[in-house]
DNA sequence: TTAAGTGCAAAATCTTTGCAAATGT
DNA sequence: ACATTTGCAAAGATTTTGCACTTAA
């Protein structure tokens, strides 16, 4: 499948790209101010992911979030292994630094990772 | 608010107690056979986890599962401070024993926990 | 030219809520 | 008695899909 670049898709990169916090398709499409429909962010969004420009983390809010993937020295090389943090004052989540750390259970094959930690954020404490 | 024995209430702590899985509410329906409507399956499980009874995960799916809640010796004391792990041929959720460990970012009050791993569990392996 | 991307509306999921009737204590 | 719980139906919230139209390459 071969990616066209488009202006929709140029600018939901550029909003992602810009925040420092991962974002649900409510906030890009408030942040686009209405320029692109629904469907395409959302159609935008699952591209990025499939094609490893995105990540998308599943807050236990049941909402998806989508953020720029960031290359960590993750010796797992599972995609997404590091922690979130969802503030809850904010109503942000933000990529963790660090990577998620577990041992690994006999027989069991692990490919993806969704950790999301809740609490309040340094800013709004 | 003053909890009563209801017979509803019983059947899905049955369900529940006897599930060596979370379980999400359409699964628990399925068990009922239909006996207890969904949204009572829902405010019985709410319930649960306001009391203490239950814990709720919410998986990369975005659906919310249930579990009894099991005391583990988690020094952090938060609640649902474990890892979860989602089976993608099964499509079960299972608590794992292992306890999520990451370092207190300063300043921030971490109050949740949502870890979930995703793979093939050792049944389906 | 033509496959990929888009907008719109509708459908699909999952969860919660309002309200009147039923039930536990 | 009367506050809690339930069933039903409807509403909410989020995400996906079908289809005709548009656009990048």
């Amino acid at each position: 499948m071969k990616r066209r670049n488009t202006e929709s898709k140029e600018l939901v990169l550029s909003i992602l790209s810009n925040s420092t916090k991962a974002m649900s398709q409510d906030a890009i499409e408030r942040k686009t101010e209405g320029k692109i429909d629904r469907a395409t962010i959302y159609r935008i969004l699952n591209r990025f992911c499939e094609d490893g420009i995105a990540h998308k983390v599943v807050a236990d809010d049941g909402k998806r979030y989508f953020a720029i993937c960031v290359k960590c020295d993750d010796p797992s090389n599972l995609p997404n292994n590091h922690f979130h943090f969802r503030c809850t004052e904010c109503e942000t989540i933000e990529c963790m630094p660090e990577i998620v750390k577990y041992s690994q259970p006999e027989n069991y094959t692990i490919k993806k990772v969704n950790c999301v930690l809740i609490g309040v954020c340094s800013e709004c404490a």
